[in-house]
DNA sequence: GGCGGGCCTG
DNA sequence: CAGGCCCGCC
């Protein structure tokens, strides 16, 4: 099965070569201007709900540019605020400093800040950002590009995906609910009584409850242990962003923070979980025969599957599952509403998972993005009976949201994902070998999917979206919790998928790529070389197979066509691509075209007398670089 | 001098 | 793929 990630036509960046083109292309965490707020304002404020509402209603920060600091006009984040104002797209990582409502605070710019505090509000920052997928988080900057390109391109990719998600369904179908023999109209679930079903929702909703209060509470451990690294040396980026703002750490700000981020964190899972039950009450339950069908006794919380037919294309209109799910109007509300205010945002965590329909590409990514890619499935619950609270916790907190609930007994064998390694092992040291494991399993990045919510063929639609919620801000914890010392074989695969698109990243680039790595001199030196060695590997074929081509006597440079029947294609996809299980883009095949046409025709005119005759080759090619999809932010794509 | 890229080698 | 080396650029 050949998933693809969607061809993007890919506008040529000409990262690498030109690298001074682009704007710094910082994660928030790592932009001075995310930290451009005073702790004040979360004193009295909702912490993830201002931050969510600076992510997903990025658009309003229009009206309150005062939130910036003046010193914060970096020469960078100076053109972001730009075109926050001039690209009403590009604005999700952009606008997010001065997004939220102010709930009593005073106007941001004027107080001295703690800039540990700011880094850590970043690093939550950049969590909502992720997980908000943003389309528009392009490297460029280039607002007058995005409005073009990018939007030229977002038909062909929505509908590119579109296509892909339903050459996937099937299998998705198989992975998330045990194959279609399983999903036979009552085949499973025709004896159940509603209040069965109610019942074990609610057990299972109180399971995540408690689930969120351990990882909320591992998070707070973790972003405690953050100060110490502050003064950390051996992180030259970082600590040079740090040391640039000066640390002056504000301990009891820091509690402040701390407290309200712990207690915003409960009120929104709390709410999250307390409109579940509204709804399943609300609903009784009453599942219409289609939704039967789909349905299994259990709670399929299968969050990061396929959303299935959802108008890719007019996701504005009908954001995500809110029909389906017969959401009355939150969904609608939240996308929708350009004058919220800040009492709503209790309900901020809705907004993670469903950003604003601005505007077709942004609600279309928005809706299906999620940081972690479908074949994840970080929470597969598909079991006949709820687990108990301890099993999901322990099986959470133990493999983290990354694994699948494969390993448990009630799951089929064949589902089992994590196993026999699941053996156990930290939370911290999971992530990797989840990842590990994963890629070795042959999965396939789905861009489509990313996390998207299973709606059509999920019996509760408005439940799991509620859950998918749930498992949005776990994965966002995650995120958080599972940053990499060092780069795994999984980065290397994810790295050799890159190359498809970037033959000659920036390190900016690859920070931005590799959100879950901590990147240091040598990680990114490391990170270079892998391109460098891929690049090496990609011109020694090409110089073959052109020498050959003259060899065998081709006149004609047009006589040679790179596809995916060519051996040279067949040499390069066995090494970027040995599973075979990524659907190498169009516009690789181009490029190798390119490649090895410049090569046929230098060597044709005995250019390669010149010990430095490559160089001009390079010159080229290194222009043709595509953007890498944001499905490859993910911390965990593979 | 630091850094990145390329080349060569194992 | 990593390490060592060289080279050019800032």
């Amino acid at each position: 099965m050949n998933l693809s990630l969607p061809d993007q036509n890919m506008h040529s960046s000409s990262e690498g070569c030109l690298e001074d083109d682009k704007p710094d292309i910082m994660l928030p965490c790592f932009r001075r201007n995310m930290y451009d707020e005073p702790l004040a304002s979360y004193s009295n404020g909702s912490i993830i709900s201002q931050l969510l509402r600076k992510t997903i209603h990025n658009k309003r920060a229009l009206d309150e540019s005062h939130f910036f600091l003046p010193s914060s006009a970096a020469p960078d984040s100076g053109q972001e605020d730009q075109s926050s104002v001039s690209s009403k797209d590009s604005t999700m990582e952009v606008a997010s400093p001065g997004a939220h409502v102010s709930t009593g605070g005073s106007p941001e710019g004027e107080h001295p800040i703690s800039d540990h505090l700011q880094a850590k509000r970043a690093r939550v920052e950049n969590i909502i950002r992720v997980m908000a997928g943003s389309p528009n988080s392009r490297q460029h900057g280039d607002s007058e590009r995005l409005d073009t390109d990018a939007r030229d391109t977002r038909e062909t990719r929505e509908t590119y995906r579109e296509n892909k998600r339903k050459q996937r369904l099937p299998q998705h179908q198989e992975h998330s609910i045990g194959g279609p023999a399983n999903r036979r109209p009552g085949s499973t679930n025709s004896d159940n009584t509603k209040d069965e079903e109610c019942h074990k929702l609610k057990e299972q909703l109180h399971s995540m409850q408690r689930l969120l209060r351990q990882l909320q509470e591992k998070f707070l451990q973790v972003y405690n242990q953050e100060d110490p690294e502050h003064n950390d040396t051996q992180e030259p980026e970082l600590t040079k962003d740090r040391m640039k703002v000066g640390y002056l750490v504000h301990q009891r700000e820091s509690q402040n923070l701390q407290e309200t981020l712990k207690q915003e964190l409960s009120q929104a899972v709390n709410d999250c979980v307390d409109r579940v039950f509204k709804k399943v009450s609300s609903s009784g339950l009453d599942l219409s025969p289609q939704q039967r069908m789909c349905s299994s006794p259990d709670l399929q919380i299968n969050m990061g599957a396929d959303r299935k037919s959802q108008q890719v294309g007019s996701t504005q209109e009908q954001p995500l599952a809110e029909e389906a799910a017969g959401k009355p109007h939150s969904l609608e509300y939240y996308e929708s509403s350009e004058a919220q205010s800040p009492q709503d945002q209790t309900e901020a965590l809705s907004l993670v998972v469903r950003k604003p329909a601005i505007t077709p590409l942004s609600s279309v990514n928005q809706t299906v993005k999620r940081p972690y890619p479908v074949h994840q499935t970080p929470f597969q619950f598909n079991y006949p009976t709820p687990l108990h609270d301890s099993q999901i916790l322990e099986h959470l907190l133990k493999y983290g949201p990354h694994s699948s609930f494969g390993g448990l007994p009630c799951m089929p064998p064949s589902m089992d994902r994590t196993s026999p390694d699941s053996v156990d092992l930290p939370w911290e040291a999971i992530s990797m070998r989840a990842k590990v494991t994963s890629s070795h399993l042959g999965h396939h990045p789905r861009p489509s999917a990313l996390g998207a919510v299973a709606v059509d063929n999920l019996c509760l639609p408005h439940v799991k979206m509620e859950c998918g919620e749930l498992q949005s801000m776990l994965f966002c914890l995650d995120a958080n919790l599972n940053i990499q010392e060092g780069l795994t074989p999984s980065h290397l695969k994810k790295a050799k998928l890159m190359f498809f698109y970037t033959r000659y990243p920036s390190s900016n680039v690859l920070k931005t790529f590799f959100p879950d790595v901590k990147f240091n001199r040598c990680i990114t030196s490391q990170l270079i070389k892998w391109f460098s060695n891929f690049r090496e590997f990609y011109y020694i074929q090409m110089e073959k197979f052109a020498r050959q081509a003259i060899v065998d006597g081709i006149s004609d440079v047009k006589d040679m066509t790179v596809s995916r029947d060519s051996e040279l294609f067949r040499a390069l996809n066995m090494h970027y691509n040995k599973a075979n299980d990524f659907h190498v883009p169009d516009r690789f095949l181009e490029v190798a075209e390119i490649t090895l046409h410049e090569f046929y025709n230098a060597i044709s005119a005995a250019k390669d007398s010149d010990p430095s005759w490559k160089k001009a080759i390079y010159k080229v090619i290194c222009k043709l670089d595509s953007d890498v999809p944001d499905e490859f932010k993910t911390s965990s794509y593979l």
